[in-house]
DNA sequence: AGATAAGCGGATAGCTCATCCGCTTATCTG
DNA sequence: CAGATAAGCGGATGAGCTATCCGCTTATCT
């Protein structure tokens, strides 16, 4: 056996409590791995097992979203319009938020559960930085905005839009129009040009 | 005895609960009615008769913030400048939620324990919303904006501000900062005018 | 098929929350 | 001022949740 192979029940069971954990963040219940055990069927110590905590477990879920947001990011470079590249990028980043309620947890916390997770999250902040930075070179971003602001920004907007409310076409579109005017916010103005 | 008063040991208690709350939510610990009433020296019923719920107490904790903040969105009516005294009052929010730790939560809660924390924050949003109304008349406000993105938005620029983290003066001008980027945002585009 | 250890499950100890009830004390009345 | 009254106090306690431990099961390797 490899060092790092799983026993094939227990890769059955790691799965079994990521579905019914990403079953529960959907319907916003809040994680709770007793819970989680009992509606997979499964043994509390078999969860905890898997997931030392919550956050571990939460981290989990969130993971593929996180991914897909880094793949279109690496995509976005490829975008000769640097600003379009980066409008493309934040609006997939707080549709993500708005649709995934497994995300803004997870992007707000600076400490991570899992090792993975902080690769993920420094993976997908390189992106952003790399995009900002083109949009700076084209003279599209106010000097006082870094890199350091992004994920604020992007996590600010995904509150906002939670505060307001409503079902979900209503937050895709208020999470629309709340970026749209922080867009208006980010090239210089005229007496910083 | 009027039915209202209260004894005067009970006001005491109350006072001691209320300060003793203060001080936690000033350090950031969150609001425990056990650990109140041991810190407070006083027995755990008492706080519970007080306050059924630690939203109860911080929302009693928030008041006196909140009175000031509407109080300031009423003289700021008096301003002739509609886009100055928007952007002062705003400015008053933002910099509020970000010094004291018990508005946030309070802020971004729809439903309150309290009557007199919905009547505070319906009078806010009143001022908010005439400043508002004020500004757009000037032709300074979007028409896709309004008043119910207000407090949304306040929330969203205070969250975002926590998120990137730092020391309480780094957090006022990045407060500051983010405001100035979403106020940016709020007059019609070009194509909107 | 047998050996081995990885993995499983649920009982349970520790902790926090919130209520209840006998006692204390402020306030009112004569 | 003294007695009566009920408002208010305090801490013991039961209910509920979290997380760990240990004897049993089962997948994997030879």
């Amino acid at each position: 056996m490899t060092t790092t192979s799983l026993r094939k029940d227990a890769a059955r069971n790691w799965e079994r409590i990521v579905a019914t954990a990403r079953d529960l963040v959907d319907q916003g219940i809040a994680l709770q791995l007793n819970d989680v055990a009992h509606r997979a069927g499964l043994g509390v110590a078999t969860v905890y097992r898997h997931f030392a905590t919550p956050e571990a477990l939460l981290e989990t879920v969130a993971a593929p979203c996180l991914e897909a947001l880094a793949a279109h990011g690496e995509q976005a470079l490829a975008d000769p319009d640097a600003w379009r590249a980066l409008e493309g990028f934040l609006t997939r980043v707080v549709e993500a938020q708005v649709t995934d309620a497994a995300l803004p947890p997870v992007a707000a916390t600076a400490t991570d559960a899992l090792p993975r997770t902080t690769e993920l999250k420094e993976s997908l902040a390189s992106a952003g930085t790399a995009l900002l930075d083109r949009a700076r070179a084209a003279g599209a971003v106010r000097p006082d905005l870094t890199a350091a602001d992004l994920v604020p920004l992007m996590c600010g907007v995904a509150h906002a839009v939670a505060v307001r409310g409503g079902g979900h076409a209503d937050r895709i579109d208020t999470a629309r129009r709340y970026l749209a005017i922080l867009l208006e916010g980010v090239p210089p103005t005229p007496s910083q040009a």
